[in-house]
DNA sequence: TTGTTCGTACGAAATATTTCCTACCTTTAG
DNA sequence: CTAAAGGTAGGAAATATTTCGTACGAACAA
């Protein structure tokens, strides 16, 4: 059985951006994701996104499709293995690898809001079955 | 009132391992840091570690004691203060802040160990008062 | 046909981060 | 007193990350 648990390398904070419109759109190309950049996030040149992009596809983060003059990028992994991975990261950095105790801050935090503290007593509610 | 929910600053990489060291042991000397993170992390010179931590003062990040020779350095907010900023943080880039989704994640992330679930759902019991 | 637009490739500059070397001062053991 | 050990300060090198300029080919409209 293969496992599909891990990336391989971890993402930077820019690469990390390009991965999330990827996920949100699907297959893209260069300039659809450096557009949804500049609207969504920041002025950014199209070279500079054409050239992160290069990188993920060297460091494998991202596999693109040539077949046409427009590149289409596409990840490597999939969101949910990749989210996993860099929430497995995070929790065990910053809470020692427990995640009751990142659940306890997240209570504990004024900024969740009763709607949320809600939704996660559903979740934990249903999960009891 | 005062708001402490920001650290106003974003720890990197390097300085987030030497701020959990301080958390976990105190107001310490370089020292102690350095031979923290050789024991726990990795092979540093003292002098790298020691030039971090001055970068973090300027930085505000940390503040220290210059009253005697061996500076004593304590961070420069509250470990929660900081946890929460960089959750928060985490849950806004991760999961387009919605802190449930995050639980939903962990819920199905097969690394969390079945203890971990059961303290998770003891949590919430509680929570439900 | 021709020039304008849009694409890729790639080198290199600009930044950010991390590491370490050197200088120099204080403390301490002998 | 003197040497060794251990401290700080700061510059500079090494890396990692991000940004952009230039070259050049393909598509397309006039």
């Amino acid at each position: 059985m293969k496992e599909h648990n891990t990336p391989g390398i971890e993402p930077t904070k820019s690469e990390l951006e390009i991965l999330q419109v990827l996920w949100e759109h699907g297959p893209s190309t260069v300039r659809f994701v450096n557009d949804s950049l500049n609207e969504q996030k920041r002025a950014v040149q199209y070279t500079s996104t054409l050239k992160l992009m290069q990188i993920m596809v060297d460091k494998k983060l991202l596999t693109r499709d040539e077949s046409q003059m427009k590149h289409i990028y596409i990840p490597a992994a999939e969101e949910q293995v990749t989210k996993n991975y860099l929430l497995e990261r995070f929790v065990d950095t910053m809470y020692n690898g427990s995640a009751s105790s990142l659940l306890m801050q997240l209570l504990g935090n004024k900024k969740t809001s009763k709607k949320e503290l809600e939704a996660i007593k559903e979740l934990v509610k249903k999960l009891g079955k």
